[in-house]
DNA sequence: CAGAAGTCCTGGTCGC
DNA sequence: TGCGACCAGGACTTCT
């Protein structure tokens, strides 16, 4: 269950360690991991094969390389289950991976560096994948130009945001999982920002008032920061991780998954509420619920 | 048109 | 022990 900072961090490691290189051959292993690549896996292959990759990027959840030269991207989402790792080529298969890229100099051996890794996307559930899509004139694939800048982006607006957030006639956790008003957000870090709020998860976005909107949006980039921290330092190795062993389940979570354990601030024992098939985490004493709750 | 609900996918866990 | 039900959840698609 990567959420932004963890994909930030995988960034780092594309940034690191496949940058500049250029790419020999790709294997899709899985169709459904190029199910957002609509001219199929034998395409996306032949359209990568052959280009140098640029500098990885993100916004929100989403990371794209730009191919050197072309005005196109190869766009990555890692779903609820997705790995990019940068493995030597020699490394056994890992069971669930769904696409390997390899590079030019990706039989080099044992010299120093990146040479002799490729580029391997694994992932259990296939929720994530990779596709190659044009980019706008702003740099950035064409698909997500729909996702808003996540609150980590120095460009992030954060009174166009409070304002957007108050216009919208529904309650605030939807909000912040709306990935055209604000990208990054996941439910976890949905429930640890209200949570440090005092808001519960069904208050409608319309009565927040200006200086609560500000603390919501301020405890998000704390909670985003913070995860940030703790994960970038684990990834000074030859791998590109994204997963539990990476720092991810050591972070502290306030309320997600603390169902019946007691709230770290008052002490009453957290709760868990089935909501749009997922789960909501809270404290019943400090995040009471609207008045006018259905 | 905005907002809400449904859908995809697999492996781990739990109860009977 | 085996089997089925259930759960995790980001973002797209479909609905109201």
């Amino acid at each position: 269950m990567p959420e932004l900072p963890e994909v930030e961090v995988v960034r780092r490691g594309l940034e690191r360690w496949v940058a500049g290189r250029t790419v020999a051959e790709v294997e899709v292993l899985h169709p459904r991991a190029v199910r957002r690549h609509p001219a199929g896996g034998v395409d996306f292959a032949a359209r990568l094969t052959g280009h140098r990759l640029g500098t990885a990027m993100r916004r929100g959840k989403y990371l794209w390389i730009p191919l050197a030269d072309t005005d196109s991207s190869v766009l990555g989402h890692l779903g609820m289950s997705g790995q990019l790792l940068v493995q030597p080529s020699d490394a056994p298969d890992e069971k669930h991976l769904r696409i390997r890229v390899r590079f030019t100099d990706s039989d080099s051996g044992s010299a120093a560096g990146a040479a002799g890794t490729e580029l391997r996307f694994v992932d259990q559930r296939t929720f994530g994948g990779l596709s190659l899509h044009d980019n706008t004139p702003d740099g950035l694939p064409d698909v997500i130009a729909h996702i808003a800048r996540d609150p980590l982006d120095p460009a992030f607006d954060d009174a166009a945001f409070q304002a957007a957030l108050r216009l919208r006639r529904t309650t605030v956790k939807r909000a912040l999982l709306d990935q055209s008003l604000i990208s990054g957000v996941g439910n976890i870090y949905a429930d640890e920002a209200l949570w440090r709020s005092k808001l519960h998860y069904e208050r409608p976005t319309a009565t927040l008032t200006r200086p609560r909107s500000a603390e919501l949006l301020g405890h998000v980039r704390d909670v985003m920061n913070a995860a940030l921290a703790a994960g970038g330092t684990s990834f000074d190795s030859l791998y590109v991780n994204v997963n539990g062993e990476s720092g991810y389940f050591d972070r502290s979570l306030d309320a997600y998954g603390r169902e019946d354990e007691p709230c770290r601030r008052c002490g009453t024992p957290m709760r868990r509420r089935p909501w749009m098939n997922r789960s909501s985490y809270f404290c019943p004493r400090c995040q009471r619920p609207p008045r006018a709750s259905a």
